[in-house]
DNA sequence: GGGCAGGTGTAAT
DNA sequence: ATTACACCTGCC
């Protein structure tokens, strides 16, 4: 049985993949009317659905990339990674739940994980999605993965290399539509290319060392920084404060009070945790739900 | 057309 | 340590 079937252990495939934390994945209707994911992980081509009985990793999908798709979900890693615990899913929203206002907003959000991904894929795209909008980052990395990536079959393409990148001719990248980025995703290919910028070396630094180390690249803000740690390094006490969880977090925490970028990643720090990553995907999910336009609530 | 979108760099306070 | 502004681009 190349392609099993794997217990969710509590993961919400929809609500994870299309958390904002990745850009790649593409949803299509098979003909029974059940969902599919299609992605793209490394050189493998995934295809991947859910229902009552758990995820199914669907043809054609090698064995290769069932396993890669198991390490990227994040299941069957009950235990230690890394050094850090990865504690499962539901034990991590029922602590969560103890917050009154997670336990009102887990109903609608239940089942969003964090992903393991690529770091230098995370780099690229999280640089890419500065004041930017989820469509457009998702058109530019596709551009970028056609344009430089290798072909995998199919008209489907890797995420390109840093090399790849890095070499890219102005404008190849100016047809992927970065407008003003496209310098820092250069710089950013340049630097991890040529060792100056060690994302494996990150994994192993304190996170504030880690933090400082990406925001040396020029386009890597705290934002952004946080979200590479929390999507691709494992740091799941990372809570990243974009405009969204900013609404959430002041509405539902400061009665709409305005507060500082300081005064909110300190709250997080002290109401969240270890768990602060967890929070930040809910409250973002829930404020993108919820808080669509600035005036209701 | 002006404003905004999952920010950042820069200059000024 | 905070605040104001410009910024590619696509979309309303």
């Amino acid at each position: 049985m190349p392609l099993p079937t794997l217990a969710s252990g509590g993961l919400h495939l929809r609500r994870t993949l299309d958390s904002g934390q990745a850009f790649r994945w593409r949803w299509e209707t098979s003909p029974d009317g059940s969902e599919i994911a299609v992605g793209i992980l490394g050189r493998h081509r995934v295809r991947v659905s859910q229902d009552a009985r758990g995820i199914h990793v669907l043809p054609p999908t090698s064995a290769a990339g069932r396993d890669a798709l198991v390490g990227y979900l994040a299941l069957g890693t009950r235990h230690r990674r890394g050094g850090s615990d990865r504690a499962a899913l539901p034990a991590i929203e029922s602590a969560l739940a103890q917050d009154p206002v997670l336990a009102r907003i887990l109903p609608h959000t239940r089942g969003t994980g964090l992903l393991v991904q690529n770091p230098w894929e995370v780099v690229i795209s999280f640089i890419i999605s500065q004041n930017n909008n989820i469509p457009k980052i998702a058109r530019s990395i596709d551009h970028l993965a056609r344009a430089l990536g290798e072909p995998l079959g199919d008209g489907v393409h890797a995420f390109p290399t840093p090399e790849r990148l890095a070499a890219a001719h102005p404008r190849t990248l100016r047809a992927c539509h970065l407008g003003y980025r496209a310098p820092y995703v250069r710089e950013g290919a340049r630097r991890v290319a040529d060792g100056r910028l060690d994302l494996d070396a990150l994994r192993v630094l304190p996170e504030d060392r880690a933090r400082d180390a990406l925001r040396e690249v020029p386009g890597i803000g705290d934002k952004v920084a946080d979200c590479i740690l929390l999507f691709a390094l494992g740091r799941a006490a990372t809570f990243p404060v974009d405009v969204w969880v900013r609404r959430a977090v002041e509405r539902l925490y400061f009665r709409g009070q305005r507060r500082s970028m300081r005064e909110l990643r300190a709250f997080a720090r002290e109401r969240f945790g270890p768990l602060a990553g967890y929070a930040q995907q809910h409250l973002f999910a829930y404020a993108r739900g919820h808080f669509r336009d600035p005036r209701d609530s």
